[in-house]
DNA sequence: GTAAGTACCCACATAAATGTAAGTATCCAA
DNA sequence: TTGGATACTTACATTTATGTGGGTACTTAC
């Protein structure tokens, strides 16, 4: 009758809501400006580098290349670097990252799908201002 | 045979990843720092101010009295003033606010669900480059 | 009467995120 | 041979986000 290991037993589980759990950095890099739309763009298929910029509107080459980085340390995207001439390297998500793509995908679909009623109830609240 | 008004024609459906597009911002107003966990503490219950700011573990009253505006601009929490003195002042999401609500928590859930084996992924990786 | 709680707002300062522009080495097409 | 593409990196500047401490007007508990 022994015990789980000890990092296991202190962490049977996360919680977003406590101020120092490691949860919400995980959080916040799939949710950050750029995370979740990396996410949902590689949650289509496996992209390049200069893909990736094209299909994500706005974003910087610095950005992306970060992004990525920090998605990547994380276990989430895997990075396939061909190792050619002229630079090749490909992204896609890890089978934790498509838990998470999907996940961040239903809440965009959904945002995406009532942005007119979404924008209609803003503008009405605006004018209750103006 | 007439079309649908003008503003809903040219808004048939949002994109994320265009770069323009105002779902983008409900999407950072509701994965911001602060905004997800706002979401997710009201998800479980209708809460005070100083109830939310307890459950949120290291938010400012600051952060926290902006980031309710922010969602409550946006319609996905409606903010109930009782008038009496001293304030009492309560905050429960809408209807649109609990679909949010509801995909941001499978979000966080399956964050906190899996945080030891994210962490361990993490870790690995962190001493493959040391 | 002193302290604490309620729901905030405000000014100020700092920390963090992001953008811009340039550079690298190589290849291919015009 | 000039221009564009590839996948980045770096330095620098700027914008945005966040924290801190204070104040308000009033009540209840000690």
């Amino acid at each position: 009758m022994h015990s789980p290991p000890a990092v296991l037993a202190e962490l049977p589980r996360g919680d977003v809501l406590a101020r120092d759990c490691p949860s919400r950095q995980i959080l916040q890099h799939v949710t950050s400006r750029w995370g979740g739309l990396v996410m949902v763009a590689l949650g289509r298929e496996t992209l390049r580098f200069a893909q990736l910029r094209r299909r994500i509107g706005g974003i910087s080459e610095r950005m992306l290349a970060q992004t990525l980085q920090v998605l990547e340390a994380d276990g989430l995207v895997a990075r396939h670097d061909h190792g050619e001439v002229p630079p090749r390297v490909d992204y896609c998500l890890t089978a934790a990252g498509w838990e998470i793509a999907t996940r961040v995908f239903a809440l965009t679909d959904w945002i995406e799908t009532h942005l007119p009623e979404l924008l209609a109830e803003r503008a009405e609240k605006a004018q209750a201002l103006g």
